[in-house]
DNA sequence: AAATCTATAATTAGTCT
DNA sequence: AAGACTAATTATAGATT
């Protein structure tokens, strides 16, 4: 028999926004994480890689898919992230990092974020210049506004949540005395990248 | 001329198991991390929602994507599991203090930042096809535009200010210091936004 | 509200450059 | 060898139950 199409209308394209709906935002999360560590579970086995997904609802609660194991993943991520010697004395070692390691990589490490954002002035350019061959307009500022909203959001909101965590840092080293549970950075704080960039 | 079909014979279903081939591995790899980044991005976006993803590639390479950053969210996923154990002796708290310190801490963000700033230029294209999407569109774009050139000139003095807050710090923490003013920004330094995005 | 459905958007395997 | 192309597969937005 002929299949009516009963359904929906189908699927339609959306803006890449946070979605303001909660209802409908909490359904398109349950969809698209299952998704996600579907994409994840084959990317491993296709091409047998380590991986390790951690999400946070809002609500805060994890979700998790690791390939071989979460914790195990972590581990080896934070293991490459600081290949410590084992000096006898902590204490030494700490002050021997923090002297020597600390401000050298800082400003490196800014003098290329710094470098790098000028790069991206540069190719906004000649996109620019390129756009303009091909397409005829001049849409300098809309690209830098899409390239703009992605980047600069999450930098945003990145600098920020640093900012609070130096602060928090500050007491607890200054004050090394004093015991100071949760030096986590409160993220209701922080809010949304939308919350910077607003409309 | 007319336009051949020139291109390949299309997409072909495949097992889910591990390719075997290297090189095609290797594609594969590198078209779905990517795919697999992209689809995290939009997650985090849509659904406001906090998530890390660490791929290691056979070669040991890691590849992470993370919103707000992969380690913020890995320590706040490691203190759900492991919630806290007191510290009571003089190393372990000071060995506490010093994992939760900003100098390894900030050394992530910021490893983490210019790995994100990689991946926004790998997804130049992307964004000029998005672009192209939204030429369409009048006042918006531009209005984002000049938010993002806003927003690319408060980055800057941030970094400023962040630096010059290490550096007050150090002085207290290392030379034990009591000076303590409070770190301003330099805005002669900073320049004006045309400065940094002039054309 | 979770499951199902359908049309469509988005990803990508294979190919060619 | 890194990107473009195309056809096909896969994911999913919105509707419906």
């Amino acid at each position: 028999m002929a299949r009516l199409p009963k359904g929906g209308s189908g699927r339609k394209k959306i803006q890449l926004k946070r979605i303001e709906n909660e209802k409908e935002r909490a359904v398109t999360l349950t969809k698209r994480y299952g998704g996600l560590f579907k994409k994840a579970n084959e990317l491993a086995t296709l091409c047998g890689v380590q991986i390790a997904i951690i999400v946070f609802s809002l609500s805060g609660k994890p979700l998790s898919f690791g390939s071989p194991g979460v914790p195990f993943i972590i581990n080896k991520f934070l293991n490459l992230n600081q290949p410590d010697q084992q000096p006898d004395d902590f204490i030494a070692r700490f002050k021997k990092s923090y002297n020597e390691s600390r401000l050298q990589n800082l400003n490196q490490e800014l003098d290329e974020l710094n470098e790098q954002l000028a790069n991206e002035k540069k190719r906004g350019q000649m996109l620019k210049e390129h756009l303009k061959a091909t397409l005829g307009c001049e849409t300098y500022e809309e690209y830098i506004g899409s390239l703009g909203i992605h980047g600069l959001m999450q930098l945003r909101s990145k600098l920020d949540e640093m900012k609070q965590h130096i602060e928090r840092s500050d007491d607890e080293i200054i004050g090394a005395s004093s015991s100071n549970d949760e030096a986590e950075v409160d993220l209701s704080k922080i809010g949304a990248p939308e919350d910077y960039l607003k409309l």
